[in-house]
DNA sequence: TTGAAATGAGACCGATCGTTCTATATCTTT
DNA sequence: AAAGATATAGAACGATCGGTCTCATTTCAA
Protein backbone atom coordinates (compact mmCIF):
# COMPACT_ATOMS: atom_id res chain seq x y z
CA UNK A 1 0.00 0.00 0.00
CA UNK A 2 1.15 3.17 -0.56
CA UNK A 3 2.77 5.53 1.61
CA UNK A 4 1.46 8.72 0.45
CA UNK A 5 -1.90 6.76 1.41
CA UNK A 6 -0.95 6.07 4.44
CA UNK A 7 -0.05 9.82 5.56
CA UNK A 8 -2.96 11.08 4.11
CA UNK A 9 -5.23 8.80 6.18
CA UNK A 10 -3.18 9.26 9.48
CA UNK A 11 -3.14 13.01 9.39
CA UNK A 12 -6.99 13.37 8.38
CA UNK A 13 -7.64 10.87 11.06
CA UNK A 14 -5.90 12.71 13.74
CA UNK A 15 -7.89 16.14 12.36
CA UNK A 16 -10.50 14.89 11.96
CA UNK A 17 -11.38 13.19 15.62
CA UNK A 18 -10.07 16.12 17.34
CA UNK A 19 -11.64 19.16 15.20
CA UNK A 20 -14.41 17.43 13.60
CA UNK A 21 -14.62 16.83 9.83
CA UNK A 22 -16.62 19.72 8.91
CA UNK A 23 -14.22 22.11 10.09
CA UNK A 24 -11.10 20.09 8.43
CA UNK A 25 -10.59 21.30 4.75
CA UNK A 26 -8.74 19.48 2.42
CA UNK A 27 -6.35 21.90 2.18
CA UNK A 28 -4.97 21.73 6.16
CA UNK A 29 -4.95 17.50 5.47
CA UNK A 30 -2.41 17.80 2.38
CA UNK A 31 -0.09 20.80 4.15
CA UNK A 32 0.09 18.62 7.32
CA UNK A 33 0.87 15.49 5.39
CA UNK A 34 3.48 16.97 3.42
CA UNK A 35 1.70 16.02 -0.12
CA UNK A 36 0.55 17.44 -3.33
CA UNK A 37 -3.61 18.16 -4.06
CA UNK A 38 -3.30 15.50 -7.00
CA UNK A 39 -1.80 12.83 -5.02
CA UNK A 40 -4.40 13.43 -1.87
CA UNK A 41 -7.50 12.77 -5.24
CA UNK A 42 -5.39 10.17 -6.81
CA UNK A 43 -5.90 8.16 -3.34
CA UNK A 44 -9.58 9.39 -2.59
CA UNK A 45 -11.82 10.47 -4.90
CA UNK A 46 -13.13 12.87 -2.55
CA UNK A 47 -13.47 14.50 0.57
CA UNK A 48 -16.23 11.93 1.26
CA UNK A 49 -14.43 9.09 0.01
CA UNK A 50 -11.95 9.96 2.60
CA UNK A 51 -14.33 10.81 5.30
CA UNK A 52 -15.28 7.06 4.97
CA UNK A 53 -12.15 5.33 5.04
CA UNK A 54 -11.13 7.31 8.23
CA UNK A 55 -14.17 6.09 9.41
CA UNK A 56 -13.81 2.38 8.37
CA UNK A 57 -10.60 2.36 9.62
CA UNK A 58 -11.08 3.58 13.22
CA UNK A 59 -13.90 1.11 13.57
CA UNK A 60 -11.24 -1.53 12.70
CA UNK A 61 -8.81 -0.15 15.55
CA UNK A 62 -11.64 0.66 18.32
CA UNK A 63 -13.05 -2.73 17.79
CA UNK A 64 -9.72 -4.27 17.86
CA UNK A 65 -8.63 -2.41 20.85
CA UNK A 66 -11.49 -3.02 23.13
CA UNK A 67 -11.11 -6.57 21.76
CA UNK A 68 -7.39 -6.87 23.39
CA UNK A 69 -8.10 -4.69 26.34
CA UNK A 70 -11.16 -6.43 27.24
CA UNK A 71 -9.21 -10.06 27.37
CA UNK A 72 -5.77 -8.17 29.45
CA UNK A 73 -8.25 -7.07 31.89
CA UNK A 74 -10.39 -9.76 32.46
CA UNK A 75 -8.98 -13.01 31.63
CA UNK A 76 -12.17 -14.93 32.62
CA UNK A 77 -15.05 -14.16 30.34
CA UNK A 78 -17.46 -14.07 33.10
CA UNK A 79 -15.92 -10.78 34.36
CA UNK A 80 -15.84 -9.15 30.74
CA UNK A 81 -18.88 -7.35 30.02
CA UNK A 82 -18.14 -5.30 33.35
CA UNK A 83 -14.29 -5.11 32.37
CA UNK A 84 -15.79 -2.78 28.77
CA UNK A 85 -16.42 -0.66 31.68
CA UNK A 86 -12.29 -0.38 32.79
CA UNK A 87 -11.15 -0.65 29.20
CA UNK A 88 -13.52 2.68 28.67
CA UNK A 89 -12.26 4.23 31.94
CA UNK A 90 -8.94 4.14 30.07
CA UNK A 91 -10.01 6.08 26.91
CA UNK A 92 -11.38 8.48 29.11
CA UNK A 93 -8.28 8.77 30.60
CA UNK A 94 -6.27 9.23 27.22
CA UNK A 95 -5.04 12.63 27.00
CA UNK A 96 -7.08 15.03 24.51
CA UNK A 97 -9.60 12.23 24.74
CA UNK A 98 -12.68 13.66 21.86
CA UNK A 99 -14.88 11.27 22.65
CA UNK A 100 -16.71 8.45 20.16
CA UNK A 101 -15.90 9.82 16.60
CA UNK A 102 -18.90 8.06 15.40
CA UNK A 103 -21.26 9.55 17.80
CA UNK A 104 -19.46 13.27 17.12
CA UNK A 105 -19.81 12.42 13.14
CA UNK A 106 -23.60 11.19 13.57
CA UNK A 107 -24.23 14.39 15.19
CA UNK A 108 -22.12 15.92 12.18
CA UNK A 109 -24.30 14.29 9.48
CA UNK A 110 -27.65 13.64 10.80
CA UNK A 111 -29.20 13.01 7.76
CA UNK A 112 -29.52 9.02 8.04
CA UNK A 113 -29.01 9.17 3.92
CA UNK A 114 -25.92 9.67 4.27
CA UNK A 115 -23.23 7.43 3.50
CA UNK A 116 -21.15 8.85 6.23
CA UNK A 117 -24.01 8.47 8.64
CA UNK A 118 -24.13 4.97 7.96
CA UNK A 119 -21.02 4.35 8.42
CA UNK A 120 -20.87 5.73 11.70
CA UNK A 121 -24.24 4.09 12.73
CA UNK A 122 -22.34 0.53 11.09
CA UNK A 123 -19.94 0.73 13.89
CA UNK A 124 -21.99 0.95 16.66
CA UNK A 125 -24.13 -2.04 15.34
CA UNK A 126 -21.13 -4.12 15.26
CA UNK A 127 -20.26 -2.99 18.78
CA UNK A 128 -23.11 -3.81 19.86
CA UNK A 129 -22.52 -7.54 18.40
CA UNK A 130 -19.29 -7.04 20.27
CA UNK A 131 -21.34 -6.92 23.69
CA UNK A 132 -23.60 -9.49 22.74
CA UNK A 133 -20.88 -11.81 22.15
CA UNK A 134 -19.35 -10.85 25.95
CA UNK A 135 -22.71 -11.29 27.62
CA UNK A 136 -22.76 -15.02 26.06
CA UNK A 137 -19.34 -16.26 26.86
CA UNK A 138 -20.35 -14.47 30.26
CA UNK A 139 -23.68 -16.51 30.67
CA UNK A 140 -26.08 -13.15 30.51
CA UNK A 141 -28.79 -12.67 28.53
CA UNK A 142 -28.08 -11.30 25.07
CA UNK A 143 -31.14 -8.30 25.56
CA UNK A 144 -28.89 -6.58 27.46
CA UNK A 145 -26.63 -5.77 24.79
CA UNK A 146 -28.69 -2.85 23.99
CA UNK A 147 -28.35 -1.88 27.61
CA UNK A 148 -24.92 -1.79 27.30
CA UNK A 149 -24.51 -0.17 24.78
CA UNK A 150 -26.70 2.78 26.02
CA UNK A 151 -24.87 2.79 29.37
CA UNK A 152 -21.27 3.21 27.29
CA UNK A 153 -22.97 6.28 25.19
CA UNK A 154 -24.34 7.62 27.64
CA UNK A 155 -20.56 7.55 29.60
CA UNK A 156 -18.90 8.51 26.64
CA UNK A 157 -20.65 11.59 26.41
CA UNK A 158 -20.51 12.62 30.04
CA UNK A 159 -16.96 11.94 30.08
CA UNK A 160 -16.60 14.26 27.51
CA UNK A 161 -18.70 16.81 28.95
CA UNK A 162 -17.35 16.51 32.23
CA UNK A 163 -13.80 16.08 31.20
CA UNK A 164 -13.53 13.10 33.63
CA UNK A 165 -13.16 9.50 34.13
CA UNK A 166 -15.70 9.16 36.25
CA UNK A 167 -18.99 8.23 34.03
CA UNK A 168 -16.58 5.04 33.08
CA UNK A 169 -17.35 4.06 36.34
CA UNK A 170 -20.64 5.01 37.11
CA UNK A 171 -22.02 2.95 33.86
CA UNK A 172 -19.69 0.35 35.53
CA UNK A 173 -21.74 0.47 38.58
CA UNK A 174 -24.98 0.38 36.62
CA UNK A 175 -24.21 -2.91 34.46
CA UNK A 176 -23.27 -4.61 37.61
CA UNK A 177 -26.99 -3.69 39.40
CA UNK A 178 -28.31 -4.60 36.11
CA UNK A 179 -26.55 -8.00 35.28
CA UNK A 180 -27.07 -8.61 38.77
CA UNK A 181 -23.13 -8.82 39.91
CA UNK A 182 -22.67 -8.43 43.75
CA UNK A 183 -20.75 -5.32 43.18
CA UNK A 184 -17.28 -4.47 43.95
CA UNK A 185 -17.30 -1.51 46.42
CA UNK A 186 -17.02 2.05 44.96
CA UNK A 187 -13.76 3.66 43.93
CA UNK A 188 -12.73 6.75 44.19
CA UNK A 189 -12.46 7.94 41.04
CA UNK A 190 -9.63 10.71 40.19
CA UNK A 191 -11.88 13.58 39.09
CA UNK A 192 -9.34 14.91 36.57
CA UNK A 193 -8.48 13.52 33.18
CA UNK A 194 -5.14 11.71 33.81
CA UNK A 195 -2.51 11.55 31.25
CA UNK A 196 -2.14 8.33 29.23
CA UNK A 197 -1.08 6.76 26.03
CA UNK A 198 -3.45 5.15 23.77
CA UNK A 199 -5.98 6.25 21.12
CA UNK B 1 -38.77 42.38 20.91
CA UNK B 2 -38.55 42.41 16.93
CA UNK B 3 -40.55 40.77 14.45
CA UNK B 4 -37.55 40.16 12.52
CA UNK B 5 -35.51 39.14 15.01
CA UNK B 6 -38.53 36.48 15.77
CA UNK B 7 -38.35 35.09 12.54
CA UNK B 8 -34.82 34.59 12.04
CA UNK B 9 -34.32 32.43 15.33
CA UNK B 10 -37.15 30.69 14.37
CA UNK B 11 -36.26 29.52 11.47
CA UNK B 12 -32.53 29.27 12.22
CA UNK B 13 -33.90 27.00 15.27
CA UNK B 14 -35.19 24.55 12.90
CA UNK B 15 -32.86 24.67 10.46
CA UNK B 16 -29.59 24.44 12.96
CA UNK B 17 -31.51 21.49 14.73
CA UNK B 18 -32.46 19.66 11.40
CA UNK B 19 -29.08 20.14 9.68
CA UNK B 20 -26.52 20.81 12.25
CA UNK B 21 -24.71 24.20 12.27
CA UNK B 22 -21.99 24.31 10.48
CA UNK B 23 -24.44 23.03 7.47
CA UNK B 24 -26.62 26.02 7.69
CA UNK B 25 -25.22 29.13 6.30
CA UNK B 26 -26.54 32.49 6.56
CA UNK B 27 -27.98 32.92 3.47
CA UNK B 28 -30.41 29.82 3.93
CA UNK B 29 -31.46 31.69 7.25
CA UNK B 30 -32.55 35.16 5.32
CA UNK B 31 -33.50 33.20 2.42
CA UNK B 32 -35.99 31.18 4.72
CA UNK B 33 -36.71 33.99 6.93
CA UNK B 34 -37.52 35.76 4.30
CA UNK B 35 -35.59 38.76 5.42
CA UNK B 36 -33.21 41.48 4.03
CA UNK B 37 -28.78 40.50 4.78
CA UNK B 38 -28.48 43.54 6.88
CA UNK B 39 -31.75 42.89 9.06
CA UNK B 40 -29.46 39.78 10.23
CA UNK B 41 -26.65 41.74 11.04
CA UNK B 42 -29.02 44.34 12.61
CA UNK B 43 -30.04 41.81 15.22
CA UNK B 44 -27.03 39.46 15.59
CA UNK B 45 -23.82 40.99 15.30
CA UNK B 46 -22.44 37.86 13.68
CA UNK B 47 -23.15 33.94 12.99
CA UNK B 48 -21.85 32.80 16.03
CA UNK B 49 -24.09 35.34 17.85
CA UNK B 50 -26.90 33.75 16.72
CA UNK B 51 -25.65 30.54 17.32
CA UNK B 52 -25.52 31.47 21.06
CA UNK B 53 -28.53 33.08 21.03
CA UNK B 54 -30.42 29.71 19.42
CA UNK B 55 -28.89 27.45 22.21
CA UNK B 56 -30.02 30.13 25.13
CA UNK B 57 -33.60 29.67 23.24
CA UNK B 58 -33.40 26.02 23.42
CA UNK B 59 -32.30 25.92 26.48
CA UNK B 60 -35.21 27.41 28.54
CA UNK B 61 -37.61 26.03 25.63
CA UNK B 62 -36.31 22.05 26.64
CA UNK B 63 -36.18 23.05 30.11
CA UNK B 64 -39.43 24.15 30.71
CA UNK B 65 -40.83 21.85 28.40
CA UNK B 66 -39.34 18.95 30.81
CA UNK B 67 -40.28 20.68 33.78
CA UNK B 68 -44.22 20.79 32.97
CA UNK B 69 -44.25 17.53 30.91
CA UNK B 70 -42.96 15.81 34.14
CA UNK B 71 -45.20 17.41 36.64
CA UNK B 72 -48.26 16.36 34.49
CA UNK B 73 -46.87 13.00 33.64
CA UNK B 74 -46.76 12.22 37.70
CA UNK B 75 -48.91 14.41 40.22
CA UNK B 76 -46.86 12.88 42.92
CA UNK B 77 -43.38 13.93 43.05
CA UNK B 78 -42.15 10.38 44.16
CA UNK B 79 -43.20 9.43 40.64
CA UNK B 80 -40.98 11.96 38.57
CA UNK B 81 -37.44 10.50 38.36
CA UNK B 82 -39.33 7.56 36.75
CA UNK B 83 -41.57 9.92 34.65
CA UNK B 84 -38.65 12.00 33.21
CA UNK B 85 -38.28 9.15 30.93
CA UNK B 86 -41.27 8.60 29.72
CA UNK B 87 -41.23 12.20 28.87
CA UNK B 88 -38.30 11.37 26.62
CA UNK B 89 -40.03 9.02 25.12
CA UNK B 90 -42.40 11.06 23.86
CA UNK B 91 -40.05 13.71 22.67
CA UNK B 92 -38.07 10.32 20.84
CA UNK B 93 -41.18 9.69 18.95
CA UNK B 94 -41.69 13.02 17.98
CA UNK B 95 -41.44 12.94 14.09
CA UNK B 96 -37.86 14.14 12.93
CA UNK B 97 -36.46 13.75 16.04
CA UNK B 98 -33.02 14.67 15.99
CA UNK B 99 -31.48 13.83 18.91
CA UNK B 100 -30.17 16.20 21.68
CA UNK B 101 -28.90 19.95 20.30
CA UNK B 102 -26.20 20.33 22.95
CA UNK B 103 -24.95 17.15 22.57
CA UNK B 104 -25.11 17.68 18.73
CA UNK B 105 -23.41 21.18 19.11
CA UNK B 106 -21.22 19.68 21.56
CA UNK B 107 -19.65 17.00 19.15
CA UNK B 108 -19.74 20.05 16.28
CA UNK B 109 -18.02 22.02 18.21
CA UNK B 110 -15.42 19.93 20.17
CA UNK B 111 -12.68 22.32 21.50
CA UNK B 112 -13.67 23.47 24.98
CA UNK B 113 -12.17 26.89 24.76
CA UNK B 114 -15.57 27.84 21.98
CA UNK B 115 -18.54 29.77 23.36
CA UNK B 116 -20.54 27.62 21.65
CA UNK B 117 -19.23 24.50 22.90
CA UNK B 118 -19.45 26.18 26.42
CA UNK B 119 -23.05 27.13 25.71
CA UNK B 120 -24.19 24.11 25.21
CA UNK B 121 -22.31 22.23 28.00
CA UNK B 122 -23.83 24.81 30.75
CA UNK B 123 -27.45 23.47 29.54
CA UNK B 124 -26.15 20.12 30.53
CA UNK B 125 -25.16 21.26 33.92
CA UNK B 126 -28.57 22.91 34.13
CA UNK B 127 -30.61 20.36 33.39
CA UNK B 128 -28.42 18.02 35.75
CA UNK B 129 -29.76 20.41 38.31
CA UNK B 130 -33.21 20.00 37.37
CA UNK B 131 -32.37 16.15 38.00
CA UNK B 132 -31.61 16.26 41.47
CA UNK B 133 -34.33 18.68 42.41
CA UNK B 134 -36.31 15.76 41.21
CA UNK B 135 -34.57 13.28 43.24
CA UNK B 136 -34.49 15.15 45.98
CA UNK B 137 -38.05 16.00 46.02
CA UNK B 138 -38.68 12.11 45.69
CA UNK B 139 -36.12 11.68 48.69
CA UNK B 140 -33.62 9.93 46.62
CA UNK B 141 -29.92 10.60 46.90
CA UNK B 142 -28.65 13.73 45.04
CA UNK B 143 -25.54 11.15 43.84
CA UNK B 144 -28.02 9.72 41.38
CA UNK B 145 -28.72 13.02 39.56
CA UNK B 146 -25.29 12.04 37.13
CA UNK B 147 -26.44 8.77 36.61
CA UNK B 148 -29.77 10.33 35.79
CA UNK B 149 -27.88 12.24 33.17
CA UNK B 150 -25.39 9.47 32.01
CA UNK B 151 -28.67 7.31 31.15
CA UNK B 152 -30.61 10.07 29.77
CA UNK B 153 -27.75 11.10 27.66
CA UNK B 154 -27.27 7.09 26.36
CA UNK B 155 -30.91 6.68 25.61
CA UNK B 156 -31.01 9.93 23.01
CA UNK B 157 -27.90 8.88 21.33
CA UNK B 158 -29.38 5.07 21.05
CA UNK B 159 -32.82 6.63 20.29
CA UNK B 160 -31.24 8.47 17.43
CA UNK B 161 -29.25 5.93 15.61
CA UNK B 162 -32.18 3.43 16.12
CA UNK B 163 -35.13 5.47 15.16
CA UNK B 164 -36.66 4.11 17.62
CA UNK B 165 -38.26 5.56 21.44
CA UNK B 166 -37.13 2.04 23.12
CA UNK B 167 -34.26 3.36 24.69
CA UNK B 168 -36.26 5.49 26.73
CA UNK B 169 -37.85 2.69 28.15
CA UNK B 170 -34.24 0.54 28.54
CA UNK B 171 -33.14 3.79 30.27
CA UNK B 172 -36.31 4.04 32.73
CA UNK B 173 -35.82 0.28 33.82
CA UNK B 174 -32.36 0.84 34.74
CA UNK B 175 -33.08 4.01 36.42
CA UNK B 176 -36.05 1.78 38.51
CA UNK B 177 -32.99 -0.61 39.28
CA UNK B 178 -30.73 1.94 40.70
CA UNK B 179 -33.54 3.78 42.57
CA UNK B 180 -34.59 0.53 43.80
CA UNK B 181 -38.10 1.28 43.10
CA UNK B 182 -40.27 -1.66 42.26
CA UNK B 183 -40.44 -2.21 38.43
CA UNK B 184 -43.29 -1.70 36.18
CA UNK B 185 -43.41 -5.18 33.88
CA UNK B 186 -41.70 -4.64 30.85
CA UNK B 187 -43.45 -2.92 27.60
CA UNK B 188 -42.22 -5.90 25.46
CA UNK B 189 -43.77 -8.62 27.72
CA UNK B 190 -41.17 -11.97 26.89
CA UNK B 191 -43.89 -14.07 28.30
CA UNK B 192 -41.53 -17.25 27.39
CA UNK B 193 -37.82 -15.74 27.54
CA UNK B 194 -37.96 -13.98 31.15
CA UNK B 195 -34.67 -12.23 30.33
CA UNK B 196 -33.49 -12.54 34.18
CA UNK B 197 -29.65 -13.66 33.96
CA UNK B 198 -27.60 -14.71 36.41
CA UNK B 199 -23.62 -16.27 35.14
C1' DT C 1 19.61 2.29 -18.57
C1' DT C 2 15.32 3.21 -19.91
C1' DG C 3 10.54 4.16 -19.66
C1' DA C 4 6.30 4.10 -17.32
C1' DA C 5 4.17 5.23 -13.08
C1' DA C 6 3.88 7.93 -9.09
C1' DT C 7 4.56 12.29 -6.78
C1' DG C 8 5.71 16.87 -6.67
C1' DA C 9 4.44 22.24 -6.74
C1' DG C 10 1.20 25.37 -7.81
C1' DA C 11 -1.98 27.87 -10.82
C1' DC C 12 -6.77 27.84 -11.52
C1' DC C 13 -11.89 26.93 -11.37
C1' DG C 14 -16.67 27.94 -9.85
C1' DA C 15 -19.16 27.90 -5.68
C1' DT C 16 -20.03 29.26 -1.23
C1' DC C 17 -18.73 31.17 3.12
C1' DG C 18 -19.51 35.22 6.56
C1' DT C 19 -19.60 40.03 6.32
C1' DT C 20 -20.03 44.97 4.78
C1' DC C 21 -21.91 48.60 2.12
C1' DT C 22 -25.07 51.65 -0.44
C1' DA C 23 -29.26 53.19 -1.71
C1' DT C 24 -34.26 52.82 -1.49
C1' DA C 25 -38.48 51.86 0.77
C1' DT C 26 -41.56 51.05 4.68
C1' DC C 27 -42.96 51.57 9.15
C1' DT C 28 -43.77 54.31 13.80
C1' DT C 29 -44.22 58.00 16.39
C1' DT C 30 -44.83 62.54 17.02
C1' DA D 1 -47.25 65.53 7.55
C1' DA D 2 -42.66 65.22 9.05
C1' DA D 3 -38.90 62.65 10.79
C1' DG D 4 -36.24 59.12 12.63
C1' DA D 5 -35.86 54.40 13.03
C1' DT D 6 -36.11 50.07 10.73
C1' DA D 7 -36.51 47.07 6.85
C1' DT D 8 -35.56 46.11 2.03
C1' DA D 9 -32.82 44.46 -2.30
C1' DG D 10 -28.76 43.53 -4.10
C1' DA D 11 -23.94 44.32 -5.32
C1' DA D 12 -19.57 43.41 -3.63
C1' DC D 13 -15.74 42.01 -0.50
C1' DG D 14 -11.89 38.75 0.65
C1' DA D 15 -11.42 34.19 2.23
C1' DT D 16 -12.01 29.56 1.82
C1' DC D 17 -14.20 25.49 0.09
C1' DG D 18 -13.72 20.96 -2.80
C1' DG D 19 -11.94 19.79 -7.03
C1' DT D 20 -9.30 19.95 -11.76
C1' DC D 21 -5.38 20.67 -14.72
C1' DT D 22 -0.56 21.23 -16.29
C1' DC D 23 3.90 20.08 -16.13
C1' DA D 24 8.29 19.12 -13.97
C1' DT D 25 10.60 15.83 -10.97
C1' DT D 26 11.30 11.60 -8.61
C1' DT D 27 10.78 6.52 -8.02
C1' DC D 28 11.37 2.06 -9.42
C1' DA D 29 10.84 -2.14 -12.01
C1' DA D 30 12.03 -4.23 -16.57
Amino acid sequence: MSKVRERILEVASELFYQKGIQSVGVDAIITQADVARMSFYRHFKSKEGLVLAFLERRDEQVRDWFEAEVIRLAPDPKDRPLAVFDALARRFATQDYRGCAFINTMAEYPNRADLVHQASAKHKVLFQEYLARLLRDAGFSLEHAADLLLLLDGAVVSAVREGSVEPAFRAKHMVALLLNIPRPPRRKPPSKLQARSRP
